[in-house]
DNA sequence: TTGAATCACGAAAACAGTTTTCAAAATCGA
DNA sequence: TCGATTTTGAAAACTGTTTTCGTGATTCAA
């Protein structure tokens, strides 16, 4: 169970190894390496969460303001090609990326009143599904599960609506 | 375990108590009743499945061609507001609209060769996310759990992915 | 290094799905 | 039926994303 804890700095050893790694895939696939490439990248794998792509951009623009939207949307979809980040949608309209966690796989519970976002793992949860697809003749290769709901700790809850609302 | 079947009919006599209740909705709300609405209402609940705006459009034109997309999306809404009929999003882009079953709550089985959807429900899985919620401090409102994957009745796959390619 | 070929960039336009606007038409209670 | 209010349909607007296109960077061979 890997909770996002928003006090726990990137590892930056892992970070770099991400980035080499992304260095590579962009050798591999006969592209070029841009100075708004790694920017976009390197800001990116520092960031934590289910980030956005205006997010993204609003960091990426602190380190080069002429940096635009289209080469954010292109360099995410690299990233997402290369393997080393996951898109997802929350039913919200937009789209959400996310560097893969030290977890392979993982599921998400979404609070609806202040947006926090939690990860969880179960394997049982896992073996069951395998069971049912099997059931049905059907192969599973990838699956979502969303948990949709509240925080029980309402006054942690409203804390973080409060400060959500005061920023966006 | 509600498979969809291609052959099944719908019940006549559900659908005119959807209808009633739809229109029982419209009343409470200070609504009036309108002959697109009714037109879109009752074309909608008489077809099966994952509908999406377009297919149901469609449909309703060959009932009145001069409804339009505007009132289609303004009656879909009223529709899941009513709570009789839940919006998904299977990733595609488009918003898919589909009826109650008789079953309260399902989830999905998306095959990505041929685009069939099966709908499945199994009462360990709800009781281990609940379970899981709890642990995390968590209330679950509702959740989406979609397995993404392949049939493997290659045959009846291939035929269903050619009828779906046809068709455009 | 230099040059040529290729690729990537950024701004703006295009795009798809959805929502809103607005003037005309329909509904419904008095 | 009248009149206030809601709804409609066509088109415009909007949102998030993708593509276009002219310019600029990167790569690699010479």
């Amino acid at each position: 169970m890997a909770m996002e804890t928003k006090d726990k700095n990137v590892d930056e050893k892992l970070v770099q190894e991400k980035e080499a790694s992304f260095a590579r895939f962009i050798q591999e696939q006969g592209l070029k390496t841009t100075r708004q490439r790694n920017t976009i990248v390197s800001v990116f794998f520092r960031m934590r969460g289910h980030i956005s792509v205006e997010e993204l951009l609003a960091e990426v623009k602190k380190v080069n303001p002429r940096i635009g939207y289209a080469t954010v949307y292109r360099t995410l979809h690299l990233l997402v090609e290369s393997g080393l980040v996951e898109e997802r949608r929350f039913g919200d309209g937009l789209a959400r990326y996310e560097g893969h966690s030290d977890v392979e796989h993982h599921d998400h519970m979404i609070c609806l009143e202040c947006g926090q976002i939690m990860e969880f793992f179960n394997p049982k949860l896992e073996a069951l599904q395998e069971q049912l697809a099997e059931e049905n003749n059907f192969q599973i290769y990838r699956h979502r599960l969303e948990l949709y709901g509240a925080c029980k700790d309402k006054d942690a809850c409203a804390a973080r609506a409060k400060k959500k609302g005061a920023q966006g």
